[in-house]
DNA sequence: AATGAATGAGCGTTCATTCAT
DNA sequence: GATGAATGAACGCTCATTCAT
């Protein structure tokens, strides 16, 4: 999918420089922002001089549409598959995509967060390219909406409201998650899945046969 | 010898001036974020000197600590109030919490936006206080969900969980709320409201007393 | 006529800071080129710092833009006015504008250097506009030839290489002139218009009327 | 323990590759400069790695100096050649000096201009290596020169004028020479040589013996 | 013969900030 | 209130060069 424009590396080793850096700008970029973060920083994390950097990357921007693209790859497979797995009910999709974004926003939550929020720092050409990729990607859960409303297992609310209120809870998951925390990532997917299904309200009782 | 050294009386107050550096911070912050904004831009914007903006703010974090303070102060006080005059129901209070918050986050977006996303880009010292004001903000929507918990009005879900949803899904308003939109402004806030509350999926037929 | 991007500077002090810069930028790029003179160089001789260049020039290129400017205009104007003063005789005119010339690549030799031979350190559009008011410049010397060959006074030369060699031996003035030099820079002129006119070999004795 | 440090025999000589790598810094020092070229241009115009280019080459400023040998050496031998060839008088033998500099000039106009241009790219030691080799050749046309007002067929001009006059209008051709012009070598040439002994003015009607 | 990987120095430029006027 | 002028630090990036393979 994505074109990414890293050197081949040779196999084997798990922590090749082009890694390193990688992983240092994750971190980073993470914690301060894309321009508060200087590529002395990272070649200081890394333990490299910053001219060694521009070996592995050209451009910083370049390190943050790496980021994107892996981002955006990684997780629109992992949903696609997870989805797919669920069969054809919508409430089984959707909670299959809740479950899918949130541990993937928990699990990678550094480069999750930085898709999320660092789009603007790309040049317009990138920043489109990288649009693009997002807009593909949450098709898919309005196409679950969709097929929620109109198989009547959904109620009827505003579909581009009930996206962005679904993607904008799901999506934090990335700025509070902490691995240490006292929830499973299953537990947390499950509850957010329940909660956009079902709210917080208790629901009156129910008489008749069960559903 | 040394020229007396006059800062201005509260930051960011009282001159036609300050306010306009105000409003320009506000956008341009809110457009390319606190570490790209250079004050050159933000004086041509207003078409000063880069050095007059010194007279009416002591410094760059200054001018984000206005935000963060004015944006929080007047939040705190429109939800309180309207949570104040929901009466006693949990129902009630939440969805005029959400109300309240949602509908600030529409209208003032821009510094909405940049008191939930640039807490990082503060001092430390400057940080915790904020985050303290933060802190106690979001309290109320705790005591909210704990009440409505308590009285078997919700359904007991994590409460750390439920709050995070919440906020998540009520702060991207900010992000992309147009005030061009199709929808009111009420519209937004009560489909918001409805959707935390109840969900998207339909619940099965009731029999018995209306509620 | 040329445009000039320096800002207006107090009447009187004939040492402005904007000036002292331009007087390094003129002499360390005669010296050492464009590229291999460092605005730290620029400011280290003019005993200010790096950032303090940027207050009065706006980038390295517009520096030599400025040089370019100032010399194309002065030097147009001298060579213009000594050619208007010479009356109509393309005999005298050519000894005019070899004399405006050639002085002014000695007087000013390092500017004239530079504008003769940065040309290509511009951008294309800033090379462009240079050319452009050379181009005008030299058509005044295409202008003499052309006079002088229609009204039989110069023998028939290929007009566009008499120009050239005319200029590239003037031109070349600024490469070897010195001020401590033996010879007057009327000399010189003089010496120079002499050769382009009646050529270093020794003519046959003439016999009739005294030209 | 250490590999043993190779160096190749002759800079620049022998292999195929040696001589693209010259031909490319030919070619882009003529365009941009000797410090406006990079070695990583220079390879990649030749399709191989920067660090290749070491092999071929110790350094930088190796390559400018094999242009300067080169270049020095053949326009030295060439002129040595046709003024000898010219016989004993001195109008022949600066028509001749005169030819074989400027078709070198227009033949070889990348690395000539090189040579006329760059000699202060060079460090001090290897700067006036080359300088020796420059006053030698130009000695050759002092020579001439010197003849020429010794036996009286040059009229009596400043020696060291006329030598600067002559090079600085041949020199020139290198920087505006294409080979599609309209004129042939052989017409710029004996037009330059023309100009220099005759001058551009019209001469008066001589009445006597033929000369 | 060639190259992948690295380096230290330096580049032009921008930054937030200061201060006398 | 506002500004012209300056500053020190840092920025992203490129340079010529090295060296083990």
């Amino acid at each position: 999918m994505h074109a990414a424009q890293r050197k081949p590396r040779v196999a084997g080793t798990g922590t090749a420089t082009s890694e390193l850096i990688y992983e240092a700008i994750v971190t980073l970029m993470y914690e301060r922002g894309y321009h508060d973060t200087s590529l002395r920083e990272v070649a200081r994390k890394v333990g490299i001089q910053v001219a060694s950097v521009y070996y592995h990357f050209p451009s910083k921007e370049a390190m943050l549409m790496e980021v994107m693209s892996r981002t955006t790859r990684d997780l629109t497979r992992r949903t696609e598959a997870e989805v797919a797995a669920a069969g054809a009910d919508p409430v089984a999709r959707l909670t299959a995509a809740v479950h899918a974004h949130v541990t993937f926003h928990a699990e990678r939550r550094k480069e999750a967060f930085l898709a999320d929020t660092e789009l603007r720092s790309l040049q317009p050409e990138q920043r489109t390219l990288v649009a693009g990729w997002r807009d593909r990607y949450e098709a898919a859960f309005s196409a679950i909406l969709q097929q929620g409303f109109e198989s009547g297992r959904f109620r009827r609310i505003d579909q581009r409201l009930a996206l962005n209120a679904l993607l904008g809870m799901c999506n934090e998951v990335a700025a509070w998650y902490r691995p240490s925390g006292r929830l499973t990532l299953d537990q947390i997917a499950s509850t957010y899945a329940d909660l956009f299904l079902n709210g917080v309200e208790m629901q009156p009782v129910v008489i008749g046969p069960e559903r």
